[in-house]
DNA sequence: GGAAAATGAAAGCAATTGCTTGCATGGCTT
DNA sequence: AAGCCATGCAAGCAATTGCTTTCATTTTCC
């Protein structure tokens, strides 16, 4: 009685994917799209492929899937911080590594995020949450740059507006390409961006 | 009759403001908190203190109400080349007035982006406005970065990144205050960070 | 094979919501 | 004084929505 009866074929169909877990993608994809209000049970049961009173076999309410859904943005500053682990040859490396782990995380997330960006209003759980986030990213760079500053590889200064504008630039075209549907080439190169942005915080314009 | 009959008091009430504007008001103001289909038609009636019925006397059906209210969005371009019309004593000044007028412009609309970054899945109308702007602000200071390149003010380069950072700092400051209600001091002291940021985006983070 | 678990199908209910209709009221203009 | 105009008030309607109940069916486990 290890493993008790876990994994099985969802009841009476046969696909792979877990009941539970359609609904739950279903409804992430809906309300990121249309917001908590606009994905209605009915919309969601039809995307999942599933009876809408399947919905409530599985979840009590509607708002204990969003509650469900939101658990995935706990751990992040964990990730970031362990992004930056290793040892770097250079200031200019940590800086592409932590912008691609960043960038990352916002696109695996990005479902959840425009969620807590449409909610952030209706539910003090989602603020709650979502408030961490922005500075999280932001506080782990500054350390880092603080511990580079103080190797001797950067000139003291406040690493605050640094960080800041460093992580700006990244969510900034995240939401411009998934939440806008923009298309352009300089966020779209999203390696070339790293490599840019990375340059100008360390050199400025004026030497190039 | 050159003058027909503009400015009376609002029927029957002894208040100020015309009910059209407080109708447009109260709309603004709660569709940009809980987006359009959580301002519900008897809620906007309440905060503007009117009977419901008065607002559908105003405005044929509620999607015209989120129409007129789009409308402020579209003289933006306008209003950023014109904030770079005069002279500057040097690069740095221009970057800093840039970034006072910019994100003056956020400010002031606030509700209207916030309705825009909401119902940008809802409403194709908003979508096109709305996709419009990031990349314009990015767009006039490119070119002004160019033009000063061009007087050999600054050294030949690809300003199109340095315009994204500079423009998504202010976006994302902006968003963390009004969007997500951070009150956080380096986002508080708005003249500090023009300041700091157009420092950094000149010298960068290795010479201060 | 048989019980238990999971799902589907149909119906419906109470609350909400965008919007309408009909009528009364009070101020403004002439 | 008279008529117009903007508004208030009460009622309501059709559609939507979160959620429930009942019953039949299929799948999984032992």
């Amino acid at each position: 009685m290890d493993q008790p009866h876990i994994e099985y074929v969802s009841g009476g169909r046969g696909e792979e994917q877990e009941t539970r877990e359609r609904i739950l993608s279903a409804a992430r994809q809906l309300m990121a799209q249309k917001g908590y209000k606009g994905a209605t049970t009915r919309k969601i049961s039809e995307l999942a492929g599933v009876n809408e009173v399947t919905i409530f076999r599985h979840f009590k309410t509607k708002v204990a899937i969003l509650e469900e859904l939101l658990k995935d943005i706990l751990e992040v500053r964990e990730q970031l911080e362990q992004g930056l682990q290793g040892e770097f040859a250079n200031v200019k490396e940590m800086l592409i590594t932590y912008a691609r782990t960043y960038y990352h995380l916002l696109v695996e997330r990005k479902e959840i995020l425009m969620i807590c960006i449409v909610e952030a209003d209706n539910h003090p759980e989602v603020v709650k949450l979502f408030s961490s986030l922005p500075m999280t990213a932001v506080e782990v760079l500054g350390n880092k740059l603080t511990e580079f500053q103080e190797q001797g590889h950067l000139p003291k200064s406040d690493p605050c507006t640094a960080a800041l504008m460093f992580i700006s630039t990244f969510f900034y075209a995240f939401m411009a390409k998934y939440r806008v549907g923009l298309d352009v080439p300089i966020i779209d190169d999203e390696e070339q961006l790293y490599e840019h942005a990375s340059e100008i915080l360390l050199q400025g314009i004026r030497r190039v």
